[in-house]
DNA sequence: ACCTGAACACCGTTCAAGT
DNA sequence: ACCTGAACACCGTTCAAGT
């Protein structure tokens, strides 16, 4: 990069040198059809160079790396299937915002692996962000000062990315289930009375999509601390 | 394995063959001592044999794969960091053990990986599920069904692991979230006022724990939905 | 300006053969 | 009964050299 204010001669009278044989675009296209051919966990850079027909390190002059490339991807999707109405209330609003995240994360099971990168939140765009706008704005109109807003998105945040995580992990067959965890159905009476007299419940219980009703829960928790302060 | 009655001969008059390099309990202590000096991304199955002399395969023999040792790994320390002296006080000890759960997790960084791994929970043994029966039989207390106490559980459970997961990726340099997230610093004071208004003050705010205030609020929302379902 | 092959520095896991 | 070397089937990433 020259500091001096030379040009590098390449740049007179447009593109020079060799065409590109692919585009950012294109990179992230390609990495649609290999999810959804190959499984989310075949998207590796030499896969997706491959379904390019390009070789492995040409990826690298469109993507960072491996985590800007699921960032983009995620993102891509992100901004297509969170264009939700939202209500106008704010406590609702925040409910119903919180719920469209977790919907959408919750079809790309892949989502966990990125959803946490550092930065994560603050390389999304479009229809994302608005989802965002829309908890921290719902909660200063409930009375909440900017510090608290933040903590209220966040906390619903943390419980988002939690539960897509959790059942991301458990989505394995029911013989895997069988193998890895035996010992939640028969616990000591003596030492863990209850969890023993849920028994194999728990699994049962465990298989319920409680998510909704916990976000409610957990907003109305949040709005009234604020509430508190306020008073 | 025999189906027939007949007993293997070597099993006659005691072991016999060639004798154990190692054990399962050396092989959670190496693990110890690899992340402690070389940090727990290093803590690979090559590198753990290494640290214990032995073939990489020989850890076969101890260790289904490598998730079922840190799957190990993490019960042992958590067994022997969550003896914490929980409050009578229903309510308060599902906060407490909450927080018992949480903090014990926020020292291993590597916690995330394996926390959310299928069937983590059902292996857990000793003082960590205690922290699971004091939360479920506290909801209980307070009058949820077994079903509901479940829902308490695994709500507090979701918000602790995703705390836990995006503090532990969001722990790198202050370069690296200069480079990764320069975004969240000027939003679009059209689309995102709110956002906008709150600028790089939101990395501030993010910076603050506000786990235990969450866990707070979430539990009054989560029991004040009890007393509703019972009244 | 962009692309490439080859290399670097690794992974987890399996298995026939050895002790 | 346990251990091993070697192999299998991969990874992400870099970089000098080519077009």
């Amino acid at each position: 990069m020259p500091h001096d204010g030379r040009v590098p001669s390449a740049s007179i009278g447009g593109r020079v040198g060799r065409p590109p044989l692919t585009s950012r675009e294109e990179i992230l296209a390609a990495a649609r059809r290999v999810i959804d051919s190959d499984g989310w966990q075949r998207l590796t850079i030499r896969r997706l160079a491959a379904e390019l027909g390009v070789g492995a390190a040409t990826v690298y002059h469109h993507v960072q790396d491996r985590e800007d490339l699921l960032i983009q991807l995620l993102d891509s999707y992100a901004d297509e299937s969170m264009r939700t109405r939202l209500p106008s209330a704010p406590r609702e609003r925040i409910v119903a915002a919180t719920i469209a995240i977790h919907d959408t994360l919750a079809h790309w099971p892949w989502a966990a692996e990125v959803v946490a990168a550092d930065g994560f939140l603050g390389r999304l765009s479009g229809s994302a962000v608005a989802m965002v706008e829309a908890i921290v704005a719902g909660a200063v109109e409930c009375g909440a000062t900017p510090a608290q807003a933040t903590t209220v998105f966040r906390s619903l945040w943390y419980y988002t990315v939690g539960e897509i995580l959790v059942r991301t992990r458990s989505d394995s067959s029911e013989a895997d289930r069988e193998a890895r965890a035996p010992a939640f159905t028969d616990f000591d009476p003596e030492a863990t009375p209850t969890l023993a007299a849920i028994g194999p419940r728990w699994l049962e219980f465990s298989a319920r999509d409680t998510f909704a009703v916990g976000v409610d829960a957990f907003v109305d928790g949040l709005l009234s601390r604020i509430a508190d302060d306020a008073g």
